[in-house]
RNA sequence: GGACAGGUGGCGGAGCGGUCAAUCGCAGCAGACUGUAAAUCUGCCGUCCCUUGGGACUACGAAGGUUCAAAUCCUUCCCUGUCCA
């Protein structure tokens, strides 16, 4: 355990946090001078962890800093069901193979962040499956349904006619069981995990615990700083991606989001946040962008990483690291080189891009529907999208 | 169980017998511009075949039917919502 006072403690572990219920509550639990259990659920429908996830797992790191107990729980359970926060539409269930997948995917990305001795790894099926329907029916005459419908995303969905299925009324009442299965002293998660993570504080009252100390990070926005950062809005930044790809994505960021980034993305004080700002914006996001990917790879990586796009994308020219692809013909038609790349989602769209004048082969615009003919290398380039196409060559 | 309303492209939302691959908005893609982005302007935005303009095919919850012709009419089924029980 931390040789800092109480009140050091409360206030470092209380940085980055939106909310939490209460403060007083985690300096009396911090009292009892043990290893407090801090849980944060992840649900497994995202096999790949983005820079979103990363602001709740520093938040993890920082209790773990202090000698607490992280328990990174996987819904593979509650999986099932589909979170419903912030959704208007009921999600689709998820295949037991898809997230066992995906959950071995999770556990090899956190330990980037965590410190995987002083983390454990635990499944909510390992208590909610041996759950018989009468236990079911127990938990549930704990929480009413007029309680359930407080929550938001539910009351606006009633509302709207949208419709919404009682499976989804279990979601925040497993959630929060999983805190009584475990023992939790405080529940970490994203601002929309509110209302479940205060479940959680009900339910373990009822259950004779002491109620957890819930405490809420901010959600990320995503690249397009509108919509919060996720896999399927396809603005994120994944943290298995390469330096290029990261600083690529980072660089598209508008001005307005840089403050954002660099308070829940980097260790940067408020102050040195400050002096950033006095420079040129896109110096500033050139440094940012180095900042989140010396994280996840090294400085170097970052530097490197910077040059390149310095070059490719300030100076136009050729990137180092294309893709190569064989499209296994003696010679095609340029549109069907494109689909078969992978650079046009069809014959069709590879149609328009010709068209539309995107397209450059060894650096030369396209616009005719010419024949390319192999043995032979083409860089092919339309948009962002660059591939090296050869006839023969097994795919890299 | 009864009465009523509705199911259209990634989303929202028109169309209600031919001129519908389907108005429009958002999202997306590409080009120009720029400080990378944003904003703005322009084009595109089902698949396939030939090509700088056409052709074929598949699509409007599902399956049948009427018709020269259906997203549009009829039948049955599935799904959703509202009110009543």
């Amino acid at each position: 355990m931390t040789a800092l006072s109480i009140d050091e403690q409360v206030t470092y572990l209380r940085k980055g946090f939106s909310e939490m219920i209460r403060e007083d509550d985690l300096r009396e639990r911090l009292k009892l001078g043990r290893p407090l259990r801090v849980k944060a659920g992840f649900d497994p429908t995202a096999p790949d962890l983005h820079l979103g996830h990363t602001v709740l797992l520093r938040k993890m790191k920082h209790f773990q800093d202090l000698g607490h107990q992280v328990i990174f729980l996987i819904g593979d359970m509650t999986g099932l069901i589909g979170d419903p926060s912030g959704r208007n539409l009921t999600r689709p269930p998820m295949t037991r193979e898809a997230i066992d997948r995906n959950a071995e995917t999770y556990k090899t990305q956190v330990f980037k962040i965590l410190d995987p001795a002083k983390t454990e790894v635990s499944f909510n099926s390992r208590w909610l499956e041996q759950m018989k329907f009468e236990d079911i029916i127990r938990l549930c005459s704990r929480y009413t349904v007029a309680r359930i419908m407080e929550r938001d995303d539910f009351a606006k969905r009633f509302q709207d006619h949208t419709p919404i299925a009682m499976h989804e009324f279990l979601y925040p009442l497993a959630q929060g069981y999983d805190s009584v299965a475990l023992k939790c002293d405080v529940e970490l998660g994203g601002n929309d995990q509110k209302f479940n993570l205060l479940v959680g504080r009900e339910l373990q009252k009822d259950y004779g615990q002491p109620p957890q100390i819930v405490a809420t990070v901010p959600l990320l926005e995503g690249l397009d700083g509108v919509e919060k950062m996720s896999k399927s809005k396809g603005n994120y930044v994944g943290i298995t991606e390469t330096p290029e790809e990261m600083f690529r994505k980072l660089m598209s960021i508008g001005d307005d989001l840089m403050p954002r980034y660099f308070e829940l993305l980097t260790d940067k004080s408020v102050a040195e946040i400050q002096q950033y700002r006095r420079a040129h914006p896109k110096e500033t996001k050139m440094e940012l962008a180095k900042l989140i990917i010396a994280d996840f790879h090294s400085k170097s990586d970052a530097e490197r990483a910077a040059a390149e796009w310095v070059r490719v994308v300030a100076g136009g020219e050729v990137p180092a690291d294309i893709e190569s692809v064989s499209i296994g013909e003696p010679s095609l038609r340029i549109d069907k080189v494109l689909a078969r790349a992978g650079i046009a989602a069809s014959t069709s769209d590879a149609n328009r891009l010709v068209k539309a004048g995107s397209v450059e082969v060894n650096s030369q615009r396209v616009t005719e529907f010419i024949t390319l003919t192999f043995p032979g290398e083409y860089v092919i380039r339309a948009g962002k999208k660059w591939k090296k196409v050869t006839g023969k060559m097994v795919k890299q």
